[in-house]
DNA sequence: GTTGTTATAGCACGGGCTTGCTAAATTAAT
DNA sequence: ATTAATTTAGCAAGCCCGTGCTATAACAAC
C-alpha cells in the first residue's frame, strides 16, 4: 500500500544537507527550516523522517562518524591485515594522513567534525558519538604504532601508550590549524610536519 | 557632573560574566538576557556599556586574549630577558605548559578559547582576534625554540620553523583533548607528553 | 537646591526557532 | 476504482532573541 519505501536513503539525503549547511555556515544555522530548504523539502517532510531536531543532528553526526571511519579503516585493513608490501613506512604515513584535511573532501569532514565535537562539550546528546570517535581514533593509532614496533619500524623501548597520545594530539592540532587557519597551515605543511614526526619516531631516543 | 565613572571596570565585569556563561553553557547561551542576569544587571544596563551584542562578544574575546597573553608573557620575559638561571630546560617546559589546561584557571580559559576560535570560522567579527592569538602564540614558541637552539639546548640542524609548527600543533591538540575529554587526557598525561616531546627535541635527529 | 550627565529599568516590536496539529496529495495493493 | 498507508504541505502556538524606545533614579558640579 505505501509508496516505495526508501526511508533510510531519504534520511541520508537530509543528513547530507545538514553536513553541507554546517560546513558552510556552522551548526547554529542547521535549523529545521534551513535544512529543509537545503534538501529541497518542507519542514513537515523532514520532521516525518526525524522525530525531532535533536534526532536529526545525532543521526547526522553518526553519519559523519561512519563516513570518516570507513575512509580510514579501508586504509587500515590494507596495512594491518596482510603481511603487507615493502613500503610499510609510506603506507603508515598515508594512513595517518587520512586524519588530516589534506584535500577538499577531508577538509569538509574536518570542519564539520570540529563543529560537532566542540558542541558536544555543552550538548550531552552529542557526547556518546564524540567519545566514540575519539576512542576509536586512538585505538587505531595505537594498533598501528604497536604493529610498527613489532615489525621493527620504530624502536622497542618507546612507550606506545604515550606515543599514541602524542601522535593523536599532533593530528588533532594539525587538523585544528588546517580548519581554522588554512592559509597558515596549508596541506603541504601539515604533511611535512607529519612526515617529520614519524621520522623522529622511527629514529627514536631514550624514553625518560 | 556624571556619577563616578568606572566604565572600563564595568565593562570588564560584564565580560567576566560572559566568560563564565560561555565556560558553563557555551557561546550560544551568552545572550544579552543571560549575561545581564549573570552580571546582576538588566538588559538596558548592559546595553548602556556595549552598543550591541556583537560588540560585547568581541570585547570579551579580546579580554580573554589579554588575559592569556599576560599570563604567558610573564613567563616568557622571565626566560628570555636575563641571561637566565641554570635550569633553562625546566623553565622552558614551564612556559610551554602555560598553554595547556593543567589547572582550573587554565582549563576555563582553554574552554572559552576553543569556543571563540571555532566560532571565528563562521563569524567574521571574531577572526581578527582569533588570528592574532594564533600568530602570537606561534611567534612566541618560535622565539623560544630559536633561543634554545642558540644556547645549545637543542641541535643546530633542526628546522625551527617546522618544529615551531609541530610543537604548536601538539599544544593545540593536547588542549583540545583536555577540554573535550578531560578524563582521557588528564593534566598529568598532557604534562608527560609535553615533557617527552621536549626531550625528543633536545635529543634531536637528522632533519630530512 | 538646581542642573545636566550618566546609569538603571523596562516595555514593545519584529523575527527566528521548534513543535503539535490538521488537511491534502500521492501511490501501491486490493 | 476503491482503499489505506505514506508523504507532503502548511498553519498556529509558544518561546527566546536583539534592538529601539521612553521614563525614572543617581549623583557631581554649580
Amino acid at each position: 500500500m505505501p509508496r516505495v519505501v526508501v526511508a533510510e536513503t531519504r534520511r541520508q539525503d537530509v543528513a547530507q544537507a545538514v553536513l553541507r549547511i554546517v560546513g558552510r555556515e556552522g551548526l547554529e544555522s542547521a535549523s529545521l527550516r534551513n535544512v529543509a530548504q537545503e534538501a529541497g523539502l518542507v519542514i513537515g517532510s523532514v520532521r516525518h523522517y526525524f522525530a525531532s531536531h535533536t534526532e536529526l543532528m545525532i543521526f547526522t553526526m553518526e553519519e559523519l562518524r561512519r563516513r570518516i571511519d570507513g575512509r580510514i579503516r579501508s586504509h587500515a585493513e590494507q596495512l594491518l591485515d596482510p603481511d603487507a608490501g615493502i613500503d610499510r613506512r609510506a603506507r603508515t604515513e598515508e594512513l595517518f594522513a587520512e586524519f588530516l584535511p589534506l584535500d577538499e573532501t577531508r577538509r569538509e569532514e574536518a570542519v564539520v567534525w570540529l563543529a560537532f565535537v566542540t558542541a558536544a562539550r555543552t550538548r550531552p546528546e552529542f557526547r556518546p558519538c564524540a567519545r566514540r570517535m575519539h576512542e576509536e581514533a586512538r585505538e587505531l593509532i595505537g594498533r598501528v604504532l604497536l604493529e610498527a614496533q613489532r615489525s621493527g619500524g620504530i624502536p622497542g623501548d618507546l612507550d606506545i601508550a604515550l606515543e599514541t597520545q602524542r601522535l593523536a594530539a599532533l593530528l588533532d592540532g594539525l587538523t585544528l590549524g588546517g580548519v581554522l587557519h588554512p592559509d597558515l597551515m596549508p596541506p603541504e605543511d601539515a604533511r611535512a610536519i607529519l612526515h617529520r614526526h614519524l621520522r623522529a619516531l622511527a629514529a627514536g631516543q631514550e624514553p625518560a
